[in-house]
RNA sequence: GCGGCUGUAGCUCAGCGGAUAGAGCAUCGGUCUUCGGAACCGAGUGUCGGGGGUUCAAAUCCCUCCAGCCGCACCA
């Protein structure tokens, strides 16, 4: 189907065109009507008229016949309202469309989304959490717009972290029970202390590095058991936050290591390389230190090892040339935002990124603490993501009891898992990912306001309509008349949902998204309060149920979207 | 010093070239014998960090200043 703002710009684009080729109309949804032209006073500008006048000359060239009617109004703003006949059309064509207008991209593109990238080593923490969620969410948002996804989590698994992991695992003998997944940091903890503590343990870890990177059969078999672990412990955390990464997209820095002196040699024979201090490195231009002098990519240490710049040169080089992805994103956060540059300034110097593949770097800001400062426990150490989930969940269940739910026990555990992961999740994703946000647990988790668990409420409440009817619900036909203006409004929201969601897509903003489903649960509450359904009867039962079922439907897509739950039932 | 990000109502945040700057929370006042009140309606509060500029039109674009955060060669 055509979105109804596709609709309204087709026509409006070609009265502007008969006056001036390619003048944008600037349609916009409004406020003082259905939607609104603004384009007029720029175009009277140029044409040396007034706008008033240019708006009644496109009023008369315009054909709107049965969509929507034109007036001007202000200085020369113009305001469309639907007709009757056509806000029904549409409404109707949404109710046979399972993408409720959201057509599926016609261009299927390969699109490698890089996020969460915990460091194996460690436990999960809210340092992980938005390139987790933000990138879960888009992923998501590219998958139902029709794009081929490749999920990349891009571990930390490699280097001295995991020498020192495996050579406390050979002090504590492979059948130690105190490495398991559950305690995976505090194992991390009494190697780091020892690291830091007994030159002999350091002098061991080191040596162990250089056997990891010459292959070593015995620390290979070593490390696979102290990253096997890792991962299942990663795994787990995924499923309890219900994120779609698996172990299959887990692609740590340890798969591109032996690409990593294929880089540095191409890099040579392109004659990018500098030697600069006894590393080796490729200035881009642009980019300066400190001093004012040139800045390098470092691409090998002095003592040559190498660093992260040739680990993600190499999964660039991987991603364009053997999963020949069209687009490649990095969740990462800002800190990075040099880094990225300059990798990918590298990358479109030696050729490995054709201009054809956008590759663009995510950032987003900090999780802080109600001090604004870092997101920090009391004790000032790093906050684990299920310790997070485990108290949200703890207090959705507090609240579900407080609200006597006829569930059973496991029932509402579930659902306050549910409930908790809609909280955290919605308050990462909705806020311009830019900014620092203040993470409030009693703000995310109220069933008030802009949260989550709102949203899902919202929906519940339209389900339990429909269960209330007892009998499977279908109106083939329905005329709608839409006589309130709660019922206008809300048919009004159904139809901006493609727009919503495309241009969530298209600036890789989701809380663009979640304004969106709010307003939308907004206006369905105006409706739900003012608009009687079970009781009401005939067409107009008909008519407010298939509004429920929309309702329910857009929220339904929208939150799944985002990774978030909307249950039948709250 | 250079570069980047941020500064909007008491608090948390939308809005990022259009007509009187919005929402949630909190506060106050109403509605309602609830299709689930986890609701609805209404009220109030703003030098959109300051100052210049561009534009028919600036919270939005440009410049500059102030404040805060981040990055700036071998840990990723």
């Amino acid at each position: 189907m055509t979105s109804t703002y596709d609709t309204l710009l087709s026509r409006l684009q070609s009265a502007f065109d008969t006056l001036e080729a390619g003048a944008d109309p600037v349609l916009r949804t409004s406020d003082r009507s259905d939607y609104q032209a603004n384009g007029v006073m720029a175009l009277a500008k140029r044409l040396g008229r007034s706008p008033r006048d240019v708006a009644e000359d496109i009023v008369g060239r315009c054909d709107l016949e049965g969509v929507a009617t034109l007036e001007v109004a202000g200085p020369g703003f113009l305001n469309l309202t639907l007709t009757p006949e056509f806000l029904a059309h549409q409404l109707t064509q949404l109710r046979s469309d399972p993408r409720l207008g959201i057509e599926a991209v016609a261009m299927v593109k390969t699109v490698v989304v890089d996020y969460s990238a915990p460091n194996a080593a460690k436990e999960m923490h809210v340092g992980n959490l938005r390139s987790t969620v933000i990138g879960d969410a888009l992923a998501r948002m590219y998958r139902f717009a029709g794009h081929h996804v490749i999920a990349r989590n891009h571990v930390g698994d490699w280097g001295t972290p995991f020498a020192m992991l495996i050579e406390h695992l050979v002090d504590r003998g492979e059948g130690d029970t105190a490495f398991t997944i559950g305690d995976l940091d505090g194992f991390y903890k009494e190697a780091r202390t020892k690291f830091d503590a007994e030159e002999s343990f350091k002098e061991r870890a080191r040596a162990r590095v250089v056997a990891l990177q010459a292959g070593d059969p015995e620390t290979l078999r070593l490390w696979r058991i102290v990253v096997d672990q890792s991962i299942a412990y990663l795994d787990l955390v995924y499923q309890d936050l219900g994120i779609t990464l698996t172990i299959d997209d887990v692609v740590g820095e340890s798969f591109y290591d032996d690409m990593l002196s294929d880089v540095v040699t191409d890099l040579q024979v392109a004659g990018l390389i500098v030697e600069s201090g006894g590393a080796l490195c490729v200035f881009p231009p642009g980019f300066t230190n400190r001093d004012g002098d040139a800045l390098p990519l470092i691409v090998r240490k002095s003592d040559e090892g190498f660093g992260y710049a040739a680990t993600d040169l190499a999964a660039v080089r991987d991603r364009v040339d053997n999963l020949h992805a069209d687009e490649m994103l990095y969740v990462v956060g800002v800190p990075q935002a040099q880094h990225f540059e300059m990798v990918f300034a590298v990358a479109r110097m030696a050729g490995w990124l054709p201009e054809r593949v956008r590759c663009e770097h995510v950032t987003f800001g900090n999780v802080l603490g109600p001090d604004r400062k870092m997101f920090k426990s009391r004790s000032g150490d790093t906050i684990k993501l299920a310790t997070l989930l485990d108290e949200a969940v703890e207090r959705a269940d507090a609240a579900l009891i407080e609200r006597n739910t006829d569930l059973d026990e496991m029932a509402r555990t579930q659902l306050a898992v549910q409930i908790a992961r809609a909280a955290i999740k919605y308050a990462d994703l909705s806020t311009d990912r830019h900014h620092d946000y203040i993470f409030d647990l009693d703000r995310m988790i109220a069933f008030e306001g802009d949260t989550g668990p709102y949203l899902q409420y919202a929906h519940a409440r339209l389900r339990s309509i429909f269960r209330r009817l007892g009998a499977p619900w279908d109106a083939p036909s329905i005329a709608f008349s839409l006589d309130t203006a709660q019922e206008r409004q809300l048919a009004l929201g159904f139809l901006a949902f493609p727009e919503a969601f495309e241009a969530s897509l298209a600036s890789l903003q989701p809380h663009r998204l979640c304004v969106y489903l709010f307003d939308l649960a907004q206006r369905l509450t105006a409706f739900y309060d003012a608009c009687p359904v079970l009781t009401s009867e005939g067409a107009l039962r008909d008519q407010r149920l298939a509004l429920c079922d929309l309702a329910a439907r857009t929220l339904w897509i929208g939150l799944s979207v985002l990774g978030i739950d909307a249950p039948e039932q709250m």
